[in-house]
DNA sequence: TCTTGTTTACAGCCAG
DNA sequence: CTGGCTGTAAACAAGA
């Protein structure tokens, strides 16, 4: 996958037909949808993404991070109306779903369209969007199947390379189980230097791999188990420690370790300011194509500005500085208990399924407070 | 047995 | 053209 779109239909797309002038990403914001008018957000509900490159699950990110507040004024844009809570979780994609579509407003349905993210970077968005920073493998798993109906089919090929990516890219850390909370498998989260892979906001394709220093021999490409360096080892021992209550044996127990940034802020709570979360523009899509996106025309200098300000509503600088807001979690265990969920039937993806989902399962499954903070900080300071 | 994790190999694509 | 990044397949080991 690279800065491209890669669609993997059973048929060709005559893109030209799919997209009306009309419809041609403006940047002006769909006052109804707090979505750019270009989102193409079909009125039935259906999956929406790759019609405008980005995909609908993220749309909904977009509406539900947006929703609960803090988007909605950089969007400048209305919510819409709140739908009872039995719309939720919809199947936004799905021909089964039992969605009656508006003749007059369908068009196709991309539900199983592969979505245009490498795996690397469904995997950093699924950990960066997880509660702790940090997900199991299954989780992981789940979060992109939950999300993406594409990889609801040749489960076994792309969660091999999934593994693989995981296991293949420095930007990853594998953080072992506490003694606490046993169970297969361990957590993986971002290095903390990790944050700036996809600098320059596509999400699409790395501007430059993550590589961590000493940990390549040999081909210079491989990360060994053999071969880990120093410093990725102690990464995982202070990760452990954070974890554990008892540190690992020769450990330190406040160790300060190289290459983990220590809490700086003076933040009330311990967080680091999220306002460093914004200072890199990071899209959906790939800017570098002057051209503009699935040949669309995405000169609109309003546009770029918007994109490079991080003003643009699928700015992940956006989507993500809303989700690392601290009062995030406090807001979705709002709307998890109480009507006010925001309940979109024209928009609501698995994405809400899956968010909550995850954010229930990670809340059961790990002790938010002995997890808390797990590298987040400096991950998202990096971001 | 199944899942998880590591490693190797190779092919395709893109940017420089 | 070359190197880097990504996706895929596969073999293998370890652990639950």
């Amino acid at each position: 996958m690279h800065n491209r779109v890669k669609l993997e239909l059973e048929e060709a797309v005559d893109w030209n037909s799919m997209y009306p002038e009309s419809e041609v990403y403006s940047g002006i914001h769909n006052m109804h949808t707090g979505l750019p008018n270009g989102s193409f957000l079909p009125s039935d509900g259906s999956m929406t993404y790759m019609n405008n490159g980005v995909p609908g699950p993220v749309n909904s990110i977009q509406n539900n991070i947006g929703s609960l507040g803090s988007m909605t004024q950089s969007m400048g844009a209305s919510l819409p109306p709140t739908a009872p809570s039995s719309a939720y979780p919809v199947n936004y994609c799905h021909g089964e779903s039992g969605f009656q579509r508006d003749p007059r407003t369908y068009r196709r349905n991309y539900s199983h369209a592969k979505p245009p993210y490498s795996y690397i970077s469904l995997i950093t968005m699924a950990i960066k969007q997880s509660h702790n920073k940090m997900m199991t493998l299954n989780e992981i798993y789940q979060w992109i199947v939950d999300l993406f109906p594409y990889y609801r089919q040749n489960q076994q090929r792309w969660q091999n390379s999934i593994r693989h990516s995981l296991s293949f890219n420095d930007c990853f850390i594998k953080v072992p189980r506490s003694p606490e909370k046993p169970g297969k498998g361990s957590y993986w989260t971002l290095h903390p230097d990790s944050g700036n892979m996809f600098e320059n906001g596509c999400y699409l394709r790395r501007q430059k791999r993550f590589r961590c220093e000493k940990t390549r021999s040999g081909d210079g490409e491989r990360k060994t188990s053999k071969t880990v360096d120093e410093q990725s080892k102690r990464l995982r021992e202070a990760a452990y420690n954070e974890l554990s209550p008892t540190p690992k044996t020769g450990v330190k127990e406040d160790s300060t370790v190289p290459g983990i940034p220590q809490p700086t802020s003076a933040s009330p709570d311990g967080l680091s300011p999220v306002s460093e979360v914004g200072s890199s523009s990071q899209l959906l899509y790939p800017l570098s194509h002057s051209e503009g996106y699935l040949g669309l025309s995405a000169e609109d200098a309003q546009l770029k500005q918007d994109t490079l300000s991080g003003r643009h509503p699928f700015s992940i600088t956006q989507l993500m500085s809303v989700e690392q807001d601290s009062s995030y979690s406090s807001k979705m265990d709002m709307c998890l208990t109480n009507d006010h969920l925001p309940q979109y039937p024209n928009y609501t993806s698995d994405y809400n399924h899956a968010v909550m989902k995850n954010g229930q399962d990670t809340q059961s499954s790990l002790d938010v407070n002995y997890y808390a903070n797990m590298y987040s900080r400096p991950i998202l300071s990096s971001l």
